[in-house]
DNA sequence: ATCCGCCTCCGCCGGACGGGGGAGGGCGGC
DNA sequence: GCCGCCCTCCCCCGTCCGGCGGAGGCGGAT
């Protein structure tokens, strides 16, 4: 059960400090050994490319280069790249999404215990697995939507107008949505011809496309 | 470092021999001890509501209530509930988006090593990390677009048919689109009848809003 | 050789749609 | 009080749309 060859770590983080603290932890376990550190992103692609190690611990602050980006450029510069654990203060980082996309083994917050670090550190070395913080299902719940900026006319639309198209958007005729409404026919011409100027779109395919695109739909 | 009092494990699997062979790597770890079985997705949520584990091994697939609908059932009537791990055999399954809804701390795989196993369980039952291999990535680069299986019609619309609603979901007219494919106007005419009726709708803007829920958009 | 599916077009018709212009009432702000 | 916004509804008219039925050509399958 007890490994020959030690886990390979390097520590990437502009802080000596912080640097020294997590050589302190790992060093602590027999199985883990520190080879490396690095103060940029630069720094640590370079150190990376050289000492080979079997996980990186990569702050996401960095001078010169983020640790994002460094991310990036180690696991598409090397054959048989590290597992990267991205490290991070706050949890609602934006840089949680990013750490994922850039193909990090996992995100660590600064906060965790010294327990929990070490064992990240030996999951991420030998299996497939991610390793993440309760932050990622927040996006994943909330699909993520990387809205990208809801078009101007949302905001000008009146309450009947929204409604109006949200039933455009069900495919109804306007005679349908009147009944639904609860009004006369004319009265949702009135609105339709309303969304159709606010849109900028000609007729109510447009609209409903419009609507689709901007992601105006409620459970869409 | 070595804790007062175990980590407590439930187990919940259809299959004995998982469950048996499940045991057998848990126990052999002084700090883990597997307090409970279940067989099944409604037997677990009563075994976890009585014994209180700190941990909960669930699979996915189960008699009368699934792993999914069992941990949130779980998470939703416990005041302070164990960490869920759902697990799966294969990698590409959907269930791994569903588990990360349900609000799982983990996601492992069953031909997972011993040793992961246990690292997996200690991890997740003292940090607020979530543990999910690598197939977390893909739904999170794209975006998570889980098709929930493209309709029949798709397969039905010809070439042409395939066209013309392309074009009518970019919001184009008849006339239009018979220019754009040089053709006759009453030629799309026929080409969009068909499309209505193989999308079994009543109009375009129905057939658009089809198009868009199938998918049916290249690069939507 | 025949059949069938696909693409191409035709005419006719009723209904839905969208543009234009207008009108009355309610409600809140200046 | 008056103005402005919103909601409600009205008429007229031209256009687009979709349903109906039909037809010819072309190519692959049997």
């Amino acid at each position: 059960m007890t490994r020959p060859t030690p886990i390979r770590v390097v520590l990437a983080d502009d802080e000596r400090m912080v640097r020294t603290a997590l050589r302190a932890i790992l060093s602590a376990e027999p199985d883990l050994e520190v080879v490396g550190e690095a103060a940029t992103g630069a720094e640590a692609v370079s150190v990376v490319r050289d000492l080979r190690p079997d996980v990186v611990l990569m702050d996401v602050r960095m001078p010169e280069v983020d640790g994002i980006r460094a991310t990036e450029r180690i696991l598409a510069t090397l054959d048989e790249p590290p597992r990267i654990v991205v490290v991070t203060t706050f949890e609602n980082d934006s840089y949680v999404y990013d750490a994922l996309r850039a193909g990090a083994a996992g995100f660590l917050l600064k906060r965790a215990d010294a327990d929990a670090l070490v064992q990240a550190v030996r999951l991420v070395a030998r299996s497939d697995s991610l390793l993440f913080p309760a932050a990622v299902r927040t996006l994943a719940t909330e699909h993520a939507r990387a809205r990208p900026a809801p078009p101007a006319w949302v905001a000008k639309l009146t309450g009947r107008e929204r409604e109006v198209l949200q039933q455009m958007a069900q495919g109804l005729t306007n005679a349908e949505i009147a009944r639904r409404m609860e009004v006369g026919p004319a009265t949702v011409k009135s609105h339709v011809a309303a969304v159709l100027a606010k849109t900028g779109t000609r007729d109510r395919t447009q609209a409903v496309i419009a609507a689709y695109e901007a992601g105006f739909l409620n459970g869409g």
